[in-house]
RNA sequence: GCAGGGGUAGCCAAGCAUGGUCUACGGCGACAGACUCAAGAUCUGUUCCUGAAGAGGUUCGGGGGUUCAAAUCCCUUCCCCUGCACCA
């Protein structure tokens, strides 16, 4: 039987091309859908369903303006907000403003100084000359920055935010809200008070040392060394401090260095006499209370010769010079261990001295002295060569302190390893005061205003007392039940939780924030007053509409609210408690990866101490950043990051929204590239042209392809959903936006045309998109007669029963003999005139059958099957085409999935299949095709293929 | 110091928990073709190597191991990156 060949029209090429003049304005059509949406206040947060969902992301610290980067975080908060409305919960999104601290007071110094760079930037992005001239008040830098990350960022990316509620940290509410939290850890004994070291400025007072440089000019990285400052004895009782990181090589202690170069002078400390640098004494009078320079001095070279006693051991010896000793590093005097330190042999090498190097650490892979084989091995030869003698210092100090054992020189602490007893001598010698401590930058940190930032002492800084043991442990138990994403950071989180130390709660300076209720002039850092403030949301809705007033906000209040304690003294008090109780706790928390080992700790930490077991945030959402090419964080002082209101004209928001969920998962971070994210600009177009189109195809059923779009398609729906429940956004968008039109533009090519299966289709499609693109579904709703929102219809579900899983394997038959066609077309390099296709026998399509039940019971024995298959009076004849046939496909069967298996088993007419498609077959081969059965009688079979037939794999000849 | 992340084809990036269905999702780029006055638009195909019939071979930083079977588990080694200390 042949079939007559049919070329056809190419609808996709064809028809959907000349509609180019009708182009997507996507600015005009987010315009349009922002404005109906939030007339019609479908953001904001409603008590209706009795199921609800609160989350929110890490309210941005306001500091100027924001870029794409910043988009990624909170797009992803909106898309699964998004997504709960649909399914069916009450959301509460909101948002609000972090701006205690320093960042807004920064800003407003900038423009009070006119900074020109902040200056030209705030012209360039649009505001207005008089507001500038308000932005020397940080509390103006933050109303004005509030507003623009309102209206031009949120807003503008179609955030169904509830927006009524909206709150910053600044406010007096909000400031009460705080003192409550804080009168409750001073309840629960976890606000103490002990000496903190801090970076401190001579003439700006505190300072923050980061890598962003707010602060500070320069040593943005510098770390916090904590040296050890062992006391060495002169003749005369005067004490020659000698500063070190090392304090258990004390043992190794051979002799002194001084720097000849340097005038050294003399402190009263502690009622004993230092001799040691100048930088030095300004350094320790930062850190220690009685320090009292003296007026003498000392050349170094004066000291020279002499000799002096180490603590503990009383051993004598002598000083020598040594010009690396630098005065403005620690005390500026050296303790010399030439067997485990490279400068201080290499020194002594120099120096010629008759002095033996003392071994005190055994450790794999040296010999009897480390130091010497470590310059040898790296071939250095003078103090000069300080590149080389810091590698040899870093490798020595790595190797002996995870692997060091202190030998038999050590006394009590002879056979312990390094790691392990570091401290425990430290501490020894402080305690019998031959030893104190010092802090040091461990490079120099320049504060903005061009002075040396010391490091400051505060003897009684209060602190949260995260160490708490019990609250430790508590909270640690408590993330085990937790939503957490990514599960890295879920495991992460106990051993964060361990590691997280106390922290300096308070501050003195111009900062915003709250005062702390114990100490009058000092503010509650920012970090401690951002751990519980998501509660707030539930008040601030009250607060902004005037029904809650500040003196209202008592504690009393607070604790009758948020712990049930108390009775109400109004009735609005009961009203507020009720939605505290319908919508706490927090869902998903969504943040950035840099929370990780801050916020999210001491997030989960507040909430264990202060607020009821069933109050505790039940998610937390971590995500990753965005970099500029090369995999450096965006960021404002780096220059190069697109401005959002640019960047939402150029490519649309839905485009970015897309672009940020399908770039990369969000557990990674993603380079910013304007290239890629025009590609998925070009696809919002695409998609919207494409759903056009569909209304003038022409209607026609093909019952096996029309039931195999409606197939795949829950397929895709069950894929999404199943994404969704567990936030893989990317996944959820890759099927929406691309798998979908896939399956959509197979099924057009080909000839699929049924107008009510199409239509069914594009509604779910658009639902679909919803959460994720929400102008371009809202636009496609509209064109499908819709009058409602999108965005407040359900989601689809599963439908089960729109399965047809013959029709998929179906279409899979169809794939598979494309592929090998043009397998065979490559290979050969012919153009193909006629294509015949010969589907295999019955005979083989029930042994086949049976070969997959046997399979799915995981009991395919092939000698078996072909002993039983010879038992069939029918299939004894074949003879050795049974075996041959069963033994080919035995292997192939065994590897087989078990959904394929199921599928697989179910018969189906191949022939008829394909004859189906035969029209699209010779379309896409450009040449006639025909289709036989095996089976059949008078078969084209010049070249003897249809032996070759087996099922799902029909036999191929070209010509 | 303490804590953590990562090395996958030209690039970006899934997969790794529960080893086989992984030549390894998807995207980008590149190449070819189609449609076009044209396009950075769209559609189709190809994109590790070999191959004139639908096949075979080699890959997931390096080395070793467990296993019938490893990108996935174990050991070892090299290399990148991040967080924290009064930035938030």
């Amino acid at each position: 039987m042949r079939y007559e060949i049919l070329y056809k029209t190419n609808l996709m090429s064809d028809k959907i091309t000349s509609m180019d003049e009708n182009t997507y304005n996507y600015v005009s059509i987010e315009r349009k859908w922002q404005n109906k949406w939030f007339e019609a206040n479908i953001n904001v947060a409603q008590r209706e369903k009795q199921k609800k969902f609160f989350l929110h992301f890490a309210y941005p610290g306001v500091s100027g303006y924001l870029h794409v980067g910043h988009m990624r975080g909170f797009t992803y908060c909106d898309v699964i907000a998004r997504y709960k409305r649909m399914i069916g919960f009450d959301v509460l999104f909101p948002a609000g403003f972090h701006a205690s601290g320093i960042p807004s007071v920064g800003f407003a110094k900038k423009v009070e100084r006119q900074d020109e760079d902040t200056l030209r930037l705030l012209k360039q992005s649009g505001c207005p000359e008089k507001v500038i001239k308000r932005l020397t008040d940080p509390v103006e830098v933050v109303k004005y920055f509030s507003s623009v990350y309102v209206d031009k960022y949120w807003k503008r990316f179609g955030f169904l935010i509830d927006y009524t509620r909206q709150m910053n940290t600044i406010s007096e509410g909000y400031k009460k809200f705080i003192q409550w939290q804080f009168h409750q850890l001073h309840e629960k004994k976890l606000l103490i008070q002990k000496p903190h070291f801090a970076p401190y400025c001579p003439n700006c007072g505190p300072v923050a040392v980061d890598k962003s440089e707010t602060d500070v000019a320069q040593g943005g990285s510098a770390e916090i060394l904590d040296f050890s400052v062992l006391k060495f004895t002169l003749n005369d009782g005067t004490i020659l401090p000698a500063a070190t990181l090392r304090p258990e090589t004390i043992f190794g202690v051979t002799n002194m260095w001084v720097n000849p170069t340097v005038k050294y002078h003399t402190a009263l400390v502690n009622n004993e006499i230092w001799i040691c640098s100048k930088e030095c004494i300004q350094k320790l009078s930062y850190q220690h209370d009685n320090v009292q320079p003296l007026q003498k001095t000392i050349e170094g070279k004066d000291l020279i010769g002499k000799t002096c006693i180490v603590p503990e051991i009383n051993r004598e010896v002598p000083i020598l010079a040594g010009v690396f000793a630098d005065p403005t590093v620690a005390t500026g005097i050296v303790m010399s261990v030439p067997a485990h330190a490279p400068y201080d042999w290499i020194a002594l090498v120099e120096s010629k001295e008759p002095i033996e190097a003392i071994k005190i650490i055994d450790v794999k892979g040296f010999g009897n002295n480390p130091a010497k084989e470590a310059c040898d091995h790296l071939g250095i030869k003078s103090q000069t060569e300080t590149e080389k003698l810091n590698e040899a210092t870093d490798m020595v100090y790595k190797k002996e302190f995870h692997t060091g054992i202190l030998n038999e020189k050590c006394g009590q602490y002879a056979g312990i390893k390094i790691s392990e007893i570091k401290d425990t001598v430290k501490n020894d010698l402080i305690q019998k005061s031959l030893a104190t401590t010092m802090k040091e930058f461990s490079e120099p940190v320049i504060c903005r205003c061009k002075e040396k930032v010391m490091i400051k002492q505060i003897p009684d800084q209060w602190f949260i007392k995260y160490s708490d043991a019990h609250l430790t442990q508590e909270s640690k138990d408590y993330t085990a039940s937790m939503n957490i994403y990514p599960q890295e950071y879920k495991e992460d989180l106990p051993k964060i939780l361990d590691w997280f130390g106390d922290r300096a709660a308070i501050r003195r300076g111009s900062w915003l924030g709250t005062e702390f209720p114990y100490k009058k002039d000092w503010i509650i850092e920012p970090i401690s007053d951002s751990t519980l403030y998501p509660a707030y949301y539930v008040l601030s809705s009250y607060v902004n509409q005037n029904k809650l007033t500040v003196t209202e906000m008592t504690d009393e209040f607070f604790d009758y609210v948020f712990l049930g304690i108390g009775i109400p003294k109004q009735p609005l008090w009961q009203t507020i408690q009720s939605d505290f109780n319908y919508w706490y706790p927090v869902d998903i928390n969504l943040g950035g990866k840099e929370h990780k080992t801050v916020h999210f700790p001491v997030y989960i930490m507040n909430h264990v101490a202060i607020m009821p077991e069933q109050k505790r945030p039940q998610g937390i959402f971590v995500h990753w950043w965005v970099t500029q090419k090369g995999k450096e964080k965006i960021s404002k002082s780096k220059g190069g990051a697109e401005p959002i209101v640019e960047a939402a004209v150029m490519y649309g928001v839905d485009a970015m929204r897309l672009y940020y969920l399908h770039i990369g998962s969000p557990f990674v971070d993603i380079e910013w590239d304007p290239d890629a994210v025009m590609k998925y600009k070009n696809r919002m177009a695409t998609i919207w042209r494409l759903v056009k189109q569909l209304s003038i195809l022409k209607d026609q059923q093909q019952k096996n392809l029309d039931n195999w779009l409606k197939s795949i398609l829950q397929r895709r729906i069950q894929k999404i959903l199943t994404a969704f429940e567990t936030y893989d956004l990317r996944v959820s968008s890759n099927e929406i936006f691309f798998e979908i039109q896939k399956d959509l533009q197979w099924y057009l090519r080909r000839g699929g045309a049924n107008k009510k299966v199409l239509e069914s289709y594009i509604r779910t499609w658009i639902l679909l998109m919803a959460p994720i693109t929400p102008h371009l579904a809202e636009e496609l709703w509209e064109t499908q007669g819709e009058k409602q929102f999108v965005s407040n219809e359900s989601y689809p579900v599963f439908n089960a029963k729109d399965i047809s899983e013959k029709d998929e394997v179906g279409e899979y038959l169809l794939t598979k003999v494309i592929d090998d066609v043009n397998e065979i077309i490559k290979v050969t390099k012919m153009t193909p005139k006629k294509i015949c296709i010969y589907t295999s026998p019955a005979w083989k399509q029930q042994l086949f059958r049976k070969a997959l039940e046997h399979a799915a019971q995981k009991n395919l024995n092939p000698g078996q099957l072909i002993k039983e298959t010879m038992d069939d009076p029918v299939m004894k004849p074949l003879g050795q085409q049974v075996s041959q046939f069963i033994a080919k496909i035995a292997a192939e069967v065994k590897t087989i999935s078990e959904n394929d298996c199921t599928r697989f088993m179910i018969p189906l007419d191949e022939k008829k299949h394909l004859t189906d498609a035969i029209s699209y077959l010779s379309e896409v081969f450009h040449c006639p095709v025909e289709i036989y059965g095996a089976d059949d009688a008078n078969v084209y079979d010049p070249a003897k293929k249809i032996k070759f037939a087996t099922p799902l794999r029909p036999a191929l000849y070209i010509e």
